[in-house]
DNA sequence: GATTTGTTATAGTGAAAGTAGAACAAAGGT
DNA sequence: ACCTTTGTTCTACTTTCACTATAACAAATC
């Protein structure tokens, strides 16, 4: 179940993108599963068609789904084996600011230990 | 010492907030403080004053500089006490999104544990 | 009194985000 | 074979964002 939020100022791709992110972790969406098309997808949630390209392109740039012209979107993500090191490089990228803002208000260690066991526990509720 | 990257996808105004923060962090900046004028920094840094007060102000709204027009920019943010509840709930926002996506990965607890440490040991080397 | 300060206003360029419509070739279903 | 669906590609448009540029203002500083 996806739901965007139009008034956002998160972009709708990036809503999408994250909220299938989330399913895969889930447990919702499994490896092998297809994801429907750009067009079907498109017209459920009220969307233009290349937006929901757009989220898929940026799954595939992750490494997360492979696009197959003609044939669908496939997941390939898999939650058991280890990340590449070009997306624990990105990760990092994407975690610094957040992690010195973090310090500047006076985090420790153990307070981001504990705040990421808390939104891990929170991804992972369904119905989300 | 502040380096900023043209050629970054990063916007130059984000680059320089978080490059303030993290000298907060490192203690090269601290509470009581004063950053350089917007018109001075902008000269150093060759870029515009406008993007230099976007960057202050971005600082002011996360609670970390005080702007006082006609005197200057004084550091407020403290690292010894704890984070605000509007603070904390910025943080879960900004942080969610990568979260899930090193979920997606095949990221543990532990990892991102072991993930976050290592952000925060490169953070305070100082001549970051 | 002259300089510096942050603020405000206007204006412009370039890119990104999103929407829209159309056409294409290939795969799939009938 | 025929038709539909698929992702792709192209053009085109609007809106917003990022950044720069110049100017003027009032208040603080020296």
């Amino acid at each position: 179940m996806v739901i965007l939020d139009s008034e956002s100022n998160v972009p709708l791709y990036l809503q999408l993108r994250t909220q299938i992110i989330e399913s895969i972790v889930r447990g919702e969406l499994a490896k092998g599963d297809t994801l429907p098309s750009v067009r079907a997808l498109a017209g459920d949630l009220g969307i233009n068609m290349h937006t929901v390209n757009k989220s898929y392109h940026e799954l595939e740039s992750k490494g997360i789904i492979k696009i197959v012209p003609k044939k669908g979107a496939v997941i390939i993500a898999d939650a058991k084996k280890h990340a590449l090191k070009q997306q624990y490089e990105n990760l990092v990228e994407d975690l610094r600011p957040v992690v010195a803002e973090g310090l500047v208000y006076g985090l420790s260690e153990a307070d981001f230990q504990q705040l990421i066991s808390s939104i891990i526990s929170k991804i992972k509720e369904e119905s989300s």
